[in-house]
DNA sequence: ACAAAATATATCGCGTGCGACATAATTGAA
DNA sequence: TTCAATTATGTCGCACGCGATATATTTTGT
C-alpha cells in the first residue's frame, strides 16, 4: 500500500458512511412530503415528542446540530403551528422551545413515517445491532473535544 | 414497544448515520480547508486522480450524487483549475471532465488529508471492517430500484 | 458594584443535495 | 425519414449545515 492509496475512495470508511447517509436520506423524503417535513425537521418533531419542552441547546446536542441550522428550522416549524419559541423566565439567555397541539396531533399521522432501515436494505438482525453499536461508538466518542 | 416506539430517535438506525456522516465531515472540514476544497470537492478530484478521464454520468454513479449537485462544483473545480469540463465528440450529450496538470499536483497536497476514521474514532479493526462490509451492502442493494 | 469572561442564541455567507422542470442530442419505430 | 421517446445535462428554488462573527444575558473576580 503506497501513500495515494489512502486517497482511494473504496480504501475509506468516510465515503461510504456520507453516501448511505444521503441514500437513507432520499428513502425518507418522499413519506415525510406526506407530512411536510423535511427529515431534519422530523428528527426535532421527534425529539419534542418526546420530551414535549427543551431548550436550544438541548436539542443542539442531541440532535448533535449547530444552533445555526436549527434556529432558521425551529422558525418554519414554529411559522407550521408545530412549536413555540420563547425565553426562559429564569435566564433570558435560554430558548424554550414547546410543543403545540398541532404538533401533538402530527405524531398520529408521523406514525407511518419510520422506515426500518434494516429491512428496507436487507440487513439480518445482527447487522442491524452490530451497526447501530458502532454509529454511537463514533457519536460517543470525545464527544467533549 | 408501541406504535409510537419507532418513532424515537434512539430506536432509529437512519439517526446515528445521519449523525455520524455530519461528525466525520466536521473532522475532515479543516484539513481540507489547507487545500481550499470542501468534501464534496475532496472525491470528485480523488475519482479524477484515479481515472483521470470520467463523464458525469459515471461521476454520478460512482458518488451516489444527482447531476444538479455536481454541474455546479465541477464548474467550482473548473475555475480552480484542476479540471477542464468538455463535450463528448462521438455523443455530443455526454460531458467528458478531465484531470488537468494542476489537478494532477493537488494529489500530493491532498496525500496528508485522508484520515483514518476508525483510528480517528477509537474503532477495532474489526469494527472498521465490519462497518465497511454493512455499509457497502446497504449502498449496493437495490441500486436499480 | 462593575467590568471582564463566559454562555446562549442570532445573523451572514457559502456550498451542498435534491425535486421539479427545461433543453439539447440521439435513438428508434412506423 | 421523421417525429416521438429516450438519454444526458442544465437551471431554479428551497432547506440544510457550518464557520465566522455579532449580540444579549449572566456569572465571576476583585
Amino acid at each position: 500500500m503506497n501513500d495515494y492509496d489512502s486517497l482511494r475512495l473504496e480504501n475509506q470508511l468516510c465515503f461510504p458512511t456520507y453516501a448511505v447517509a444521503n441514500k437513507i436520506l432520499r428513502k425518507y423524503q418522499p413519506l415525510l412530503e406526506k407530512i411536510d417535513l423535511t427529515y431534519t425537521q422530523y428528527i426535532v418533531m421527534m425529539v419534542m415528542w418526546e420530551r414535549k419542552r427543551v431548550n436550544e441547546t438541548e436539542l443542539c446536542n442531541t440532535l448533535r446540530l449547530k444552533t445555526n441550522t436549527l434556529a432558521p428550522l425551529l422558525k418554519r416549524l414554529k411559522a407550521k403551528g408545530y412549536l413555540t419559541i420563547g425565553k426562559d423566565k429564569e435566564d433570558k439567555r435560554n430558548l424554550v422551545i414547546a410543543l403545540t397541539e398541532a404538533g401533538e396531533q402530527l405524531k398520529e399521522k408521523a406514525v407511518d413515517v419510520p422506515k426500518s432501515i434494516a429491512e428496507e436494505f436487507n440487513l439480518t438482525k445482527e447487522e442491524a445491532e452490530f451497526l447501530y453499536k458502532i454509529l454511537y461508538k463514533i457519536l460517543d466518542y470525545e464527544k467533549e473535544e
